[in-house]
Parts: structure tokens; sequence; C-alpha cells
DNA sequence: AATAAACTCTACTAAACTACTAGAGTTATA
DNA sequence: TATAACTCTAGTAGTTTAGTAGAGTTTATT
């Protein structure tokens, strides 16, 4: 299961998303409009500072606003900056790579094959979806 | 990523497999030649008896066997079993659906349904994905 | 210059989960 | 009847999750 924190980012990016163009959003209206504890939710936004996907305004009339293109946001990174790798095997990640401390041989590991194929399938998935194509098709509503 | 938990246990079941109509197989065997923790494996065999596919014999010549047809387990039934719901979201499980707390309307959410296809996706996947399948694979090298 | 709105940062915590271990109990066969 | 082997109940250290509390800093406005 994804963690809240991943979960509250893409409700909070996404909300942004449909916002874009005005000015900064309030932690406070975001948390309120998508149900998240507020405090929560500041650290969680905080962190997507960081990683250069939004950027804040502080003192009055301040708040956040996306600077990545929406586009180029994909559930992926949002996935792997608050929940760590997408793999479910250690020895298939790309990142994070770790050999099973019990395997012996990984070459001939069957269900390392079964795994990898997965990952590749579900890094694709969640590289197409990007929060522009979820403002987009939210809109079509 | 897996639980250690799930990860023994196919470990566990793909090597009951390749020792398929033998004898019963030692717990001590298995956990020597996949290197799993004794004692923990033992909670895990249980477990999958307890699921009706393995079953066991007691005392001196006892040991554990597959009963389920090694066709028909798949690691989607193992995943269960030991980690729960495949989905990413409690909304978009089958088995276990749950509404997402903060969610206003499930209808139109656009993050539901990125989620809704890979959970299709990966549950193909998995139940492609049997004992069978693996043992033949491996048996081939 | 003062005020207040708003983001920033550190520290803490309860509850749940993970990956085990210990040890006593039961069963079946040689 | 000895003993090999599975069964079952507890417990536990460490980690992660999902938060909360509260003081600090910055900046627009009056």
């Amino acid at each position: 299961m994804l963690s809240k924190k991943a979960k509250y980012a893409i409700k909070a990016l996404v909300y942004l998303g449909h916002e874009n163009h005005k000015s900064p959003v309030l932690i406070s209206q975001i948390a309120q409009n998508e149900n998240i504890p507020q405090k929560f939710l500041e650290a969680i936004l905080l962190t997507l500072k960081k990683e250069g996907i939004l950027d804040s305004k502080k003192g009055r009339g301040g708040g956040y606003f996306v600077v990545k293109p929406l586009e180029e946001i994909s559930f992926a990174e949002i996935l792997r900056i608050f929940d760590g790798p997408i793999a479910l095997l250690p020895c298939v990640t790309h990142d994070y790579y770790k050999q099973c401390e019990e395997c012996k041989d990984e070459a001939t590991c069957g269900i390392r094959k079964v795994f990898l194929q997965l990952r590749n399938i579900t890094v694709k998935h969640l590289k197409d979806a990007t929060i522009m194509n979820v403002v987009l098709d939210e809109s079509d509503k």
C-alpha cells in the first residue's frame, strides 16, 4: 500500500495543478480541501520543495506553487521520494540495488525474473501517469 | 517491498516444487538450502498448511510436502496471504475494499484511475506467475 | 516600526508492523 | 519408549508510520 505521505503529496499536487497560474496557495487551503491534517501536510510540501517540484513564498500573501512542469511530475517520482523503491525485491531495483542476502545465484533465480518484469511494467505505468494527465482527466468531467 | 515472510514462502514453495514426488521434506533442510532462519520458516510453513497449500507429516520421517497443484499456486495468492492486498490504494482492492477516508468523490478521482489500472496489470502478472512456472523455468538451466 | 500572516524547523510520541527467538507441547514411527 | 519432527503460545528489539507541539523566521501591509 501507498503511504499516506505519498497519497497526500499526489493529492496536493493535483490540487495545485488545478489552481495553476494563479497566486500562491495556502497550506491551510490545500489541507481543508483535500482533508489532510495541516501540520502533516506542511512537512510533505517542504519535502516537495526540497525536491524542486514546488516553491513557496513566505509572509503575508505567501503560499505554495508548482515550479516543475506538470507533465514532468510523474507518480513514479513521487512514490520514490516518499516510499522508496517501486520494485518488490531489492535485487530488481535500479537505484537502490542490493543483493538478496539469502540468494544463491541471482542469474538463475526464477523468482527474480518474475519481479523484474513486474517492476518494469509498474515503472512504465507510473512514469506515464503525470500530474498533468490527472488534471486534464479530471477537468473533462 | 515484499516482506521476508512472503519471499521466504515463495522460496520454500519453489524448493518443495523441485523436490516434488519424493518423501516429506524437513523444515531444517529447506531452511539450510534457502538460507532462512528455521524457527521463522516454521511459522511460515504452518501458515501455508492452514491455507491448504502444504501438508505435513509428524514424527520421525515426517516433514512438509505440497498438496495444491503447483500450477495453481500463484505469486498473487502467496502475497495476499502474507502481505495483504496487492493494490496500492484501499479504494482499488477487490477483497479488502475500503473508501479512502479523505476522498471526496471516488467516481471522478483521477488518482484512483491510475492505481486501479496498475492493480489490474499487477494482479494479472502475479496470477500468471505460478510456482510451477518458476520450477520449470529453473529446470531449463 | 509594528503587526500579523505564513512558511520553516526541531523534537517528540503512540501505535503498528517486521523479523525474528525461546521454549514447552504434541504426535508418530522405529 | 526414545526420539525425530511438527505445533503452538509468548515475547521482543528495532523500525516505520502518521501524526502533534511549539518555537523560529520571513515578509507584506498598515
